[in-house]
DNA sequence: TGTACATCAGTGAACGCGCGTTCACTGATGTAC
DNA sequence: TGTACATCAGTGAACGCGCGTTCACTGATGTAC
């Protein structure tokens, strides 16, 4: 074996990380694979022997959104999922609705960086989305613990949030970006429920 | 002059209404101008006699988005501007929530359908995106009347509306898009004062 | 330990397609007489 | 009213560029002996 098992998936690992920082700030049509391979220290021809098409590369590049804490991406705290499920969903929308977030496109979560662009891409890519968005609703369901409407509460929430942000990146003043920010940001702590109510029903329940 | 005065304006704003129906559809880069002309049913070459170039088409597709009532385009019915502010942003919010909206890809609003295109694409057609942005910010912003928080939950109501037809139009899994958009309806819903409270508030005002 | 070898990741030139743009031409239309 | 004419909107072939993809080749690396 001329290279060490670890070789291959390690470079086809940079190519689809250099991928995604691309894609999120540029979308994906205005990337191309020769800016994508340089950003991973390679040049244009060596790409296929990684990937069959770019789209396949594409699908990739947004399911690993999922694959690292989506919290530590954003805010370089982790979101200790030994927490209560109110404690991570706060920690999720505080990261989420930052002025950290917001700066840093590179980052930028795929939710709102990309969905024109998926809904015109394949199927799989669609659903690489899609299991991005359960994945956040879900965590946020969780969060609003024992309440007979948690789920439509979670995709408010997840609505919000996603919409806020993807305002906040398009519109031209900054200063109209940083209100609408904020003013979902106090909107979402609103709609989340006391940390206390929760922990007091858990006992209750258990 | 061989041609009525008004036929070469007439004809610029068929291919103008053809662009923002198919940008609206499958944004800025995935429509060719020979789409745009056949679709004003016209051929490729004349175009360069009304445009200078793609670009400035581009602009010109979002900006017409201000210029008729959004809500008639939407729902058929139109928005009464006679209306107090509240009944306003009701019918806004009823119309832009509404499956008829989401199922029309070629009416969708430009905030949802284009944000990424938009942010890539010049400072013109970002202005005219943060234009689209505001009017409805402010119909909002009035429909919470004297409310002192009254801008902080126009620019709330504005991202979960948005960000919930983002979502919802991209999501490959169509009982989750339903979900989506009847929960986001919902707590809009809840968001929004009651008619009375707001007549109430304001012949005391007045 | 040193050397020849087999493997395959990576290279970069070349191909082909799509599309924005250009251009010489066509033909429909209103006007002059 | 009819006809020749000037204008210019519209046509469609052609050009050129960018980019996804292919391919013959290079060279770095681990293994065998």
């Amino acid at each position: 074996m001329p290279y060490a098992a670890s070789h291959a998936p390690e470079t086809r690992r940079r190519i689809v990380e250099s991928a995604r920082r691309l894609f999120n700030q540029k979308g994906f049509g205005d990337v191309s694979i020769e800016e994508i391979m340089a950003g991973a220290g390679l040049t244009r021809g060596g790409f296929y022997h990684h990937f069959k098409t770019k789209d396949e590369l594409y699908a990739e590049a947004v399911a690993i959104a999922l694959t690292c804490d989506p919290v530590e991406r954003i805010s370089g705290k982790p979101m200790c999922p030994g927490g209560s499920g109110n404690a991570m969903m706060r920690a999720m929308v505080e990261a989420y609705l930052s002025r950290a977030h917001l700066d840093n496109t590179e980052e930028h979560c795929a939710l709102f960086a990309l969905p024109s662009d998926v809904a015109r891409a394949s199927q799989t890519v669609r659903e690489a989305y899609q299991n991005v968005l359960v994945a956040m609703a879900q965590l946020f369901e969780r969060g609003f613990g024992e309440d007979t409407e948690a789920r439509r509460k979670a995709l408010t929430l997840a609505s919000l949030c996603v919409g806020a942000m993807t305002l906040s990146s398009t519109v031209s003043d900054s200063a109209l970006a940083e209100d609408i920010r904020t003013a979902a940001l106090a909107s979402a702590c609103e709609l989340m429920p006391e940390e206390r109510a929760v922990a007091v029903r858990k006992v209750g329940v258990a």
